[in-house]
DNA sequence: TAAAAATACTCCATAGGTATTTTAT
DNA sequence: ATAAAATACCTATGGAGTATTTTTA
């Protein structure tokens, strides 16, 4: 059976003629005939009681006709939701977000990739970086934005920008007087870290040649805005990433925010995604509505 | 587009692998690929991402194959409908009968016509000869039981027996004393008539060779219990065929039932259909049922 | 390297066309 | 006589096959 036979039925059944029918398809006569015919044997029943002056549909038929009726609904359903989505930049885009980035990122981005791209319907979320690798790998998100390489995991990226980390201190802290803070500086602080699961206490460690993580099991911070709030409360200093300088709720909670003489210690921040994704091009436009919107604290990558 | 890709995209969906699918759908790997490739360039969207580990819908695909599930469950309803259908004796079958019929016919048939075809639904109405015929024309019912020849009119007709008309008169009329009642007799009598759309009234007046219809207007019966009544309040006799002699509620009624001597007072009843109805064993059976559940007091003609 | 999808090509079933016949009013 | 559906027969599109190549994990 074929979706053409059921449009001829159809519309054979309206019209009630075969030959308006056949026309009504653009196809001829013999040829609509035919393929009723052959749509009557393959039912098993009669569809049509017809002879040279009328055409009248068989109680069968009636009930096999409203059965064509909703198949082909459906069908016209199918390349309605085809033709809103052929545009590569329309439809759900699912784009997950590291908690250290996230909260900062998104309110810049958000309303420019409305303005941008209406017919793009993001999701956002936000979950530490071995998560999100995941849900990319299950198709359960499209995109992710990450502050690791993960090109080595079979993923694809787009590098979008360095963020440069910055030191809080509190306000009664040494380092207070001292004018340009250099990375070995650092390696004497008391600093505070999130979680290990978080790539942000990872890439600390790194930049600061930390012999190991001190983290302090008293201190557990699942969060920025967490952390930030202990070194307030001077109980010790961190790095916190650029972005959430300007974008957390910095003033007024006592901290002293320093920018650091090396341009060393900074994350990537990349999109990373299926390398047979196959909108890449709502890919490149969420990247290039992203740099579009930084601020100068950042360097971008294009 | 075709169902068939529609069944291939389901298969896909379902599998994640295309060469399972293809074994699913019995057909070689390398058709099912080419018509999915065709199906999405047709759609203009990309329904699997997929390389050699790993198919998976795209969120369109879901979309896609969500409608693909409902037309081909369409499909199946449909071809379902058709089988239920495809014996002739089974589904809707409209049954209209004259009104002069059908109350003491009905009876007689029902159940015999359930218990020996319970794939059939039949739907009875009554009206008069003329409604009957136009809705045989409009397809609004299948097949009328009428007491009139229609062949002439470009119907098709099953006869099925001759019904007897009977004469009853009240307790104290004249003929009460006369043991044979000739079709003579009869034009000498005060004769009771229904309206004349009932095909019953033509024929008693044919058949008693009365000069016309001598109906009296103070006397509308629109039905033949309610002539009955009338006759059994001594307002004069009338005919009335054999089955309503035994159907109807006579007893009691205090009228006088009588046989007449001639064998040409009755009406032929039969089938009558449109001549390229296509369920004529329908009809057959219909028939058969009709001839073996009749009393002995009609003559069948089969 | 191995598993899977994509490509190349050949074949044939069948939808579609034109010309004509049958049918029923 | 006429309007309409059915039939006959030819053509060509496209679905299906086998063999092979490409891809990528």
């Amino acid at each position: 059976m074929n979706l053409r036979d059921l449009k001829y039925l159809l519309a054979v059944a309206e019209l009630k003629h075969f030959g308006k029918a056949a026309g009504h398809c653009f196809v001829s006569q013999p040829t609509l005939s035919s393929q009723i015919k052959k749509l009557e044997e393959q039912l098993g029943v009669t569809l049509f009681e017809r002879n040279n002056r009328s055409v009248e549909l068989t109680p069968v038929g009636e009930a096999i006709v409203e059965h064509a009726r909703l198949c082909i609904a459906q069908v016209d359903a199918m390349v309605q939701t085809a033709k809103i989505h052929q545009d590569p930049l329309a439809g759900q885009l699912r784009i997950g977000a590291i908690p250290t980035l996230s909260p900062y990122l998104l309110p810049l981005i958000y309303q420019p990739l409305k303005s941008a791209y209406p017919q793009m319907n993001p999701i956002f979320s936000d979950e530490v970086t071995q998560m999100l690798e995941m849900r990319l790998t299950n198709h359960e998100i499209d995109v992710a934005l990450l502050a690791t390489d993960a090109t080595g995991k079979g993923f694809g990226e787009i590098p979008l920008f360095d963020e440069p980390f910055w030191l809080i201190h509190p306000p009664n802290h040494p380092l207070h007087t001292q004018d340009v803070i250099t990375l070995t500086d650092l390696r004497e602080l008391d600093m505070l870290l999130l979680s290990e699961e978080h790539c942000l206490s990872r890439q600390i460690v790194e930049v600061c040649q930390l012999d190991g993580p001190r983290r302090r099991d008293e201190l557990r911070a699942f969060g920025l805005e967490t952390l930030i709030q202990f070194v307030s409360n001077g109980l010790g200093c961190t790095l916190i990433p650029a972005l959430s300088v300007h974008g957390g709720r910095m003033t007024g909670s006592g901290v002293i925010t320093r920018q650091l003489d090396s341009g060393e210690a900074v994350r990537r921040i990349r999109l990373v995604f299926r390398p047979n994704f196959p909108r890449r091009h709502a890919l490149e436009a969420l990247a290039e509505v992203i740099l579009q919107n930084l601020p100068n604290t950042v360097r971008c990558l294009a």
